[in-house]
DNA sequence: TGTGAAATTCAATGGGT
DNA sequence: ACCCATTGAATTTCACA
């Protein structure tokens, strides 16, 4: 995996579509060779499906870390999230109920960027204190909600008439 | 949102893909039908993308919650995590060091199903104790991890050559 | 609102550089 | 890795149930 494979899966994520015409305005990458790169990075495993879903142990972001952020703010906890929010690798952020502020998700590559992300977190002025777990395993990181209900549980919930 | 959505998006979800010809098959849904189906789920707000991620607020998993499971199971880790897994709306689930032994995130529809889900964890003999999360607001659930970083980053950390 | 058939646009493929 | 020509699939449009 080159600059070239990291920047066409960049625009993919950003411009959240997969359409070859787009992504070449994106990235100047020929037409043709984003077919050719795309299809390399499917045999790789690094591109799941024909979604665009990611491997992310695959792409090299194998590194999961829960962190609980407490936090002593003034004004909106939407302001202050947008802070945590900066901080690269960040994919989930919770705002909690209970003894947590907010719980964070966040996929790195190594454990130098752990590091990284911490000091991130506390050279937040408003952040008390942080608790921070290391995924040993991830048992499941579902790009696709649904596929952990059966249909009928969907039907009965969500199915209106 | 009726049961034929429903359908159609929990096709998408399973066979991993928006491809009109494999969701009829799939589904029986004629595949101009699908294709206006898939247009009102855009319009409405469902369907996030060209790459069919899904809001789930305006699908109806709006309510998510963290769960830390605390066990006492002798054999894999992983064997007892497939009991986690089949609970339904678990759609992440981390196996961690430190003082918990997994963290789960789901995805439901509202206070009614939390209950069902602290049910079904408690019914789990191995599982000693649970400490539910409840999730006031979401500030961040990337279905697209690379968004949170920049391009520079990730040529930095990833490209080889 | 849902469906089928035809017309158009776009993506995928393979040979050649 | 790239371009071009061909094939094939997805999308749009519209007539009609």
């Amino acid at each position: 995996m080159d600059e070239r494979d990291v920047t066409l899966l960049k625009a993919i994520s950003d411009l959240e579509t997969g359409s070859p015409e787009k992504l070449h305005e994106e990235t100047d990458i020929p037409v043709s060779t984003i077919h050719y790169r795309l299809n390399n990075l499917r045999e790789a495993g690094v591109i799941e499906n024909d979604l665009y879903d990611i491997d992310l142990e695959e792409f090299g972001l194998g590194v999961t870390v829960v962190v609980e952020v407490f936090a002593d703010y003034t004004g909106s906890y939407r302001d202050f999230g947008e802070k945590i929010l900066d901080i690269e690798g960040v994919t989930q952020a919770y705002f909690t109920m209970g003894e947590t502020d907010f719980i964070v998700v966040a996929h790195l590559t190594g454990r130098e960027m752990v590091e990284r992300l911490i000091g991130d977190f506390e050279r937040i002025e408003e952040v008390d204190r942080t608790n921070s777990t290391f995924v040993i395993s991830t048992l499941r990181d579902s790009h696709r909600v649904l596929q952990s209900y059966s249909l009928d549980t969907l039907v009965d919930e969500l199915a209106e008439d």
